[in-house]
This record gives structure tokens, C-alpha cells and sequence, in this order.
DNA sequence: AGCCTGTCCTGATATAAATCAGAGAATTCC
DNA sequence: GGAATTCTCTGATTTATATCAGGACAGGCT
């Protein structure tokens, strides 16, 4: 049998760019000792839409995608998520169940957080009911932009900007302004992000490498060339 | 000169449908004799873009549309907003400036209510914070719903949807099972609320009303055949 | 009244993107 | 280590939607 994980959230490399960034003391606490740690492998699922909501999760390691479906089973990657970051939030707060998806793309250790708990501490901390209305609102904030960009940009756009965005959130620097974006998609996967078919993906993939925007290294996209990427998208002027 | 209008927030026939519906006693107070009210005419805005947010607006009546729009000018509805509504929260909530512009397109009375008062009157009323998270939480939802039809349903799809959506929040039922919607967009508008070119709403407007969907008196859309839009939208089964 | 201006509508054409079909790589699994 | 599966890529075709161009109608204004 396996031994079960330990975690100590004082410690945890994520939790200060998380919604549980301004605990401390007893309420950090609360939080340390009421978690569930678990180890997550690519694949599984935190839960389905349509669940009812128990709780939060909050992502030691690992990636995880937020998926909706519709009823033609059309899939769309509605956000994707990984360490310090906390999911199943919004389904909570809202008292209404799950209305996505969560599954993890890249194995790590999430926790899971009762909603006793995190009502319970948010009693206690007016910072954090802030602090969550902050990273509510901000979330809102991207929501509405990508909304806009899906009404107004054309495919090949909404690329570039999905390739910014990937470098904003999962972007590592390497020498010669280059940039490797440390996840891993498949075409089909970018293709529910942007909204368009896999094929489609490909064929931006190979023509963006072709004109010096980015470098594909095995699974790994880099970019090579931001301002022009940025160009690609239709931001600034 | 016009004489100032004068509102009092304890009668004010949207509060209890928006994000003050729990205030009492001193902080209702405080709210009522710290907003400022303002009559608006169709085509003026609340804010722009860009703007520094110092407040936010809540709608006393009229109806407000918040567009972004990007380098080229393409223009793209993000929500629209009536009675009760609350605009310009996101921003200040986020200590960001305006993401998109609100305009007038139905005359009104908006009150304004400064950051201070805000802030002010949440850190008094733990019971707001936790409305506000909880609206946030709902839009937030209503957002990614958005973005999902956005990214996988066609035009056509995407129209009937907006229908189904202006019913809930713009819907008077008429007899006969008929809903007609109780707002006025032109053609372009609802083209930037589904991300579609004017000429192709037009032409849906056209096939809809031949199908015995709808119905089109004057400016006004009748909603006649509900379940059938449901399906054009491809909801449910 | 008549003249604008803005909205609505129609048809023709161009173009972006989806779809279909199939072949090679690369992973995963046993 | 080979089989099976999943992923990537390419080309041909179809379809949805944008774009272009022009006319009809309505409401506001002088």
C-alpha cells in the first residue's frame, strides 16, 4: 500500500500566489490540517460537470484542464490550471454544481479543501473573502477579454494571442529572448482553446515555424519571436 | 436648470435584485446619502475604456451595453445591464482601470457610488462580501458559458442562444406562450453580441421569423416558438 | 413637405475554416 | 520488442461566414 503523501501548506512552493496567500496562524492551521492531499496521474478526473460541488482543490504540482462539453459532445478547454492555482471555486461560492470539468494533464499532488472548511475560515478572515473577490474579479477580467477575442479575432489571431497567453502563464525564459512554454497540448487540445479544428492548429503550427514565430522542440512549443507573435494577434497598435 | 433627481436606495426598485439586496439599517444609510444620482440620455457613456475606475454605477432604470474594442476598432458587447444591474464593479474590485466602455442605449437614472463608500461599507458588512463573491461567482459562470458556445457553436447556434439569453433578462411573457423582448438592439448589435457580421444576423432574423420561430413587430423581437429556438440552439438532448 | 441619416434588407462574390480521407510518426501498452 | 493506439501532418473538397455593393424604408430635422 501506498503511504499516504504529507504536505505542509506553510511550506507549499504555490500557496502564496493562491487565493490562500494572506493566512496565517491559526487559520493557516484550519487549512493545513482539514486538506486532503492526493497524488493525481494524467488523465483522472477531480470531478465531472454536473457534480455537486464539496469543496475546493488546490494544485501542489501537476496541471489540470477545465473542460465543458456540450450535448453534441463538442469539448472547449475553458481554462487550464496549475501549481498555486485553485479550482472548483467559482462553482462553489455560486452554490451550484460543477459546471466544467477538471482534468489533470500533467501528474501531481492536489489538495482538497471542504467547503466547511473554507467557509469556516473565511468567517474568520475578512482578508481572505477579499482577497477571493480580488482573484474573482481579475478572473472575470480574462474571462471577458477572451470572450471578446473569440467574437472579434479570426482563428489564426486567437493563435497568436493563445500562444501569449501560454507564455504569460506557463512561460520560461531562455537565452536569446526565447521563451519554452512548459505545457504540453496536443493540436486537438490547443484547437479547444481557440475554438477551432485540430487541422487548423496544425497547419498554424507549421506556418508560424515557417515564418520564425516560434520553434517546436519534441512536444515542446518555444517562441521565438514575441513582437511578431504580437503582431499576429492584433494587440497594440 | 433641471432640477437634481432624487432617489432613495430604500425604495429603489432594483436594489433587492443587486449586489446591496442585504444592506439595512446604518449601511443602507450610508449608501443612500453617498451615491449621486444622474439622468442619462441613449449614446452617453458611464466610462471608456482605458479609464481609471473611481466607482461604480448601479442602475436605477434605463439599460446599459459594455463593449470592448480592439486595435482596429471591431466592437464586441460584453454584457448588457438593466435595473438592479451594477456595472464598473470588476474593475474596481481588481484596482484596475475600465477593460471596456458602458453606453447608454436606453434612457435612465444611474447612481454613482464612490470606491470609499464601497469600501467603506464592505468592511461593515462582512454579509456583502459574500453577496458580492457570490454574484462575481454566477457572472464568472455565465462568462465561461459564453466562451464555450463561442468557441464550438456556428453563428446560427450562437443567435439562437442569444435569444434564449435575452428572454431570461429581458423577457415579458404575452399570452400565448409568447415572450417578447423587452430591449432594443439594432442589428450590429446583436451581431457584436454574437461575434457574426450584421448582414448574417439579418438574414437569421429573416429565416427565424419564416420558420415560425420568432416574431418581429416594429423594433421588437416576439419569441414565439421557444423550444424550437432551444433546439436551433442546440440545447439540451 | 422634403432632405438627411441610419437602419434594414437582398444578391453576388470571396475567403476562412470545417470536414473528409489517408498516410506517416510517435507513444503507450503488453 | 512489436502491436496498438494516439497523435501529427498533408491535400482535396465543401460549407459557413465575411465582405462588397446597392436599394428600400423609416424616423428625425429644418
Amino acid at each position: 500500500m501506498r503511504k499516504r503523501p504529507e504536505l505542509n501548506c506553510e511550506t507549499c512552493p504555490g500557496r502564496m500566489k493562491s487565493i490562500f496567500c494572506g493566512l496565517k496562524g491559526d487559520e493557516l492551521n484550519q487549512l493545513n490540517s482539514n486538506k486532503n492531499v492526493n497524488v493525481y496521474k494524467k488523465g483522472q478526473n477531480l470531478f465531472l460537470e454536473g457534480n455537486p460541488a464539496y469543496g475546493l482543490f488546490c494544485l501542489h504540482s501537476g496541471k489540470v484542464k477545465v473542460t465543458k462539453s456540450d450535448s453534441q459532445g463538442r469539448e472547449t478547454i475553458v481554462k487550464l490550471v496549475q501549481k498555486g492555482g485553485v479550482i472548483g471555486h467559482r462553482s462553489l461560492f455560486s452554490k451550484s454544481p460543477y459546471a466544467a470539468s477538471a482534468t489533470v494533464i500533467e501528474d501531481g499532488m492536489i489538495c482538497f479543501v471542504s467547503k466547511e472548511t473554507v467557509n469556516s475560515i473565511i468567517q474568520q478572515s475578512p482578508s481572505l473573502a477579499l482577497e477571493i473577490i480580488d482573484r474573482l474579479s481579475q478572473e472575470m477580467g480574462a474571462s471577458e477579454e477572451k470572450l471578446a477575442s473569440m467574437a472579434r479575432k479570426n482563428v489564426r489571431e486567437r493563435f497568436a494571442e493563445m500562444l501569449l497567453i501560454l507564455k504569460e502563464n506557463f512561460g520560461k525564459s531562455l537565452e536569446g529572448n526565447e521563451t519554452l512554454l512548459n505545457i504540453k497540448l496536443t493540436r486537438e487540445e490547443m484547437g479547444q482553446i481557440v475554438g477551432a479544428a485540430p487541422e487548423n492548429i496544425i497547419r498554424l503550427v507549421t506556418e508560424f515555424k515557417s515564418l520564425g514565430l516560434i520553434r517546436v522542440e519534441k512536444k515542446d512549443i518555444v517562441l521565438v519571436d514575441v513582437p511578431g507573435i504580437e503582431e499576429e494577434a492584433s494587440l497594440g497598435v
